[in-house]
DNA sequence: GCCAACGTTGGC
DNA sequence: GCCAACGTTGGC
């Protein structure tokens, strides 16, 4: 039995926002088109059903935290890749040969209260995370003490 | 809109 | 295998 792990995964609100999640049906969405390969690694190696995911609107004013998420279903090969009609498409990637994995999150909570961008940078403990040391990484791990600290700030008044 | 950081591509 | 050029991300 292994240990839950955290991730946090980014999007853009204007494309997908947690709010769109949580309409979905199940609260529940494909995390596809993601085309970077240590996204695409951490989505069909390291995330595992149960796993928590901070969910993160970027390119957004501001940018910041919004809520959580959970993983529903472990990697799996992204179909989008070969539908020439998506928005991704990469004709290497094929039902045989699957180049590109994505994994499925449901919504838990939004935060009580949206936590900034601003404020995650200023707050001791979160100074490691990718996020903050200027990584564009769109799937990033999340430790145990900076998922505590994010959620705190997440549930504060 | 600017631009720094970083990943990818492709010539050699 | 190197590395310059180029494209993308994403904060500001």
């Amino acid at each position: 039995m292994s240990q839950k792990r955290y991730w946090l995964m980014k999007s853009e609100p204007g494309a997908y926002s947690f709010s769109d999640l949580i309409g979905e049906e199940n609260s529940t969405a494909e995390w596809d088109g993601v085309r970077n390969y240590q996204a695409r690694n951490m989505m069909r190696d390291d995330m595992k059903i149960g796993d928590g995911v901070i969910f993160y609107h970027s390119n957004a004013k501001p940018p910041g935290a919004v809520g959580t998420a959970v993983v529903v279903r472990e990697g799996y090969p992204d179909h989008t890749a070969w539908d020439s009609e998506s928005e991704h498409p990469d004709p290497r990637s094929t039902p045989d040969n699957p180049v590109w994995y994505m994994v499925d999150i449901k919504a838990v909570a939004e935060f009580e209260r949206f936590v900034p961008l601003r404020e995650i940078k200023a707050t001791p403990g979160l100074e490691e995370m990718p996020l903050v040391k200027n990584s564009r990484l769109s799937v990033q791990p999340v430790t145990k003490q900076e998922w505590d600290i994010i959620l705190a700030l997440g549930a504060q008044e």
